[in-house]
DNA sequence: CCTATACTTCTCATAACTGAGAAATTGTTA
DNA sequence: TAACAATTTCTCAGTTATGAGAAGTATAGG
């Protein structure tokens, strides 16, 4: 998951078993509250939660797909070219979220296993897609059902309607911040 | 985000853009509609624009500590002893959600880097506790405000009601997720 | 036609992480 | 005490991902 890995924080509940504690006295050696206002307050503490529910439901996605000997973004991306057809490799980055060395590298890995090929553009000799062969697309009808029903299991902690509501409030969440500049340098 | 990769599936809007594609008119060209029940679909489309929302959060996470030479994982870390002082590295590990051998990994470079340092514990010389030094101590009390501003900036797409309405689904669901055993093997 | 710019993929060095298992220590049971 | 199981961290080999930049190609403007 995956992740990643992700990339989670450590909840801050500062107050807890600071008693038992090899301490020494010296200031770096206590839990240091911290002051935030409310609205901080709450966005780390949602950036906490969301790290940890993505985490757990990777864990079971990538437990999953493991099986078949794939990664989480090898299975993403015989997944993509199952359900969209041949891609242009940087579509595939995009949708995938990883760099341009790793796209490269997971095609490698991808053709290499038979899954997938690469065709050359007839009209932009630049560009390569991505394409499954029929192995491919005979393993991705094969898993796919029972992948989506281990990811569904793994969202029971919730009811649908509850899923949706979260979904809608994480659409805006994730378009915000995808749209939003990153932080200078 | 993560990363890991992190690890998003692709959306299945799969009627989308067919068209002007390199097809050949064998089978494993086309775009493949699927058919799930309705909980399913639901489901995976949450697990999709969760695993977006948190790449884009964690996009801008990374990007601030990076700024100070950090990793996400190694901000994690000096981030919970600052806030629970010091932890048996077990302790960090799951809090951090990394294998035995990446806590390892990363506490050595906290430490080479001189903002952590390991103490023995005096009845069970097993365990080793990480501690932050004073110059560890310093960093994250200058960091961690602009920081978390960081993050309170990217979450800023909804409605603080809004963010702890998400904070309320997603706990639930990763509470699941998490107690849930994985898929066998 | 030439040039500049933008785009697309690939290469490579390096960083980050994982997982299995070794080593060390503690606690438990015969 | 001796043997055994549980735990905690560390080591190491192998895997996966990143980022900078190279190489090739296209498109637009002069």
């Amino acid at each position: 998951m995956t992740t990643t890995s992700s990339h989670p924080l450590s909840t801050p509940d500062r107050a807890a078993a600071a008693a038992h504690r090899p301490s020494h006295g010296q200031v770096h050696d206590e839990a240091h509250a911290v002051v935030l206002d409310d609205a901080t307050a709450a966005a780390l503490r949602l950036w906490v939660i969301m790290s940890r529910a993505h985490a757990a439901v990777a864990g079971h996605a990538a437990a999953d797909v493991s099986r078949h000997g794939l990664t989480l973004a090898e299975f993403g991306i015989i997944e993509a070219l199952y359900h969209r057809g041949p891609m242009l490799l940087g579509e595939v980055q995009k949708r995938i979220l990883v760099s341009s060395g790793g796209i490269t590298f997971l095609v490698d890995r991808l053709v290499a296993k038979g899954l997938v090929e690469r065709r050359s553009c007839e009209t932009d000799r630049r560009a390569r897609y991505a394409a499954l062969t029929p192995k491919g697309t005979a393993l991705v009808a094969e898993i796919f059902p029972s992948h989506a029903a281990v990811v569904r299991q793994a969202m029971d902690g919730i009811s649908a309607e509850e899923q949706e509501q979260a979904a809608n409030l994480l659409r805006a969440l994730g378009r915000f911040a995808a749209q939003l500049p990153l932080p200078r340098e």
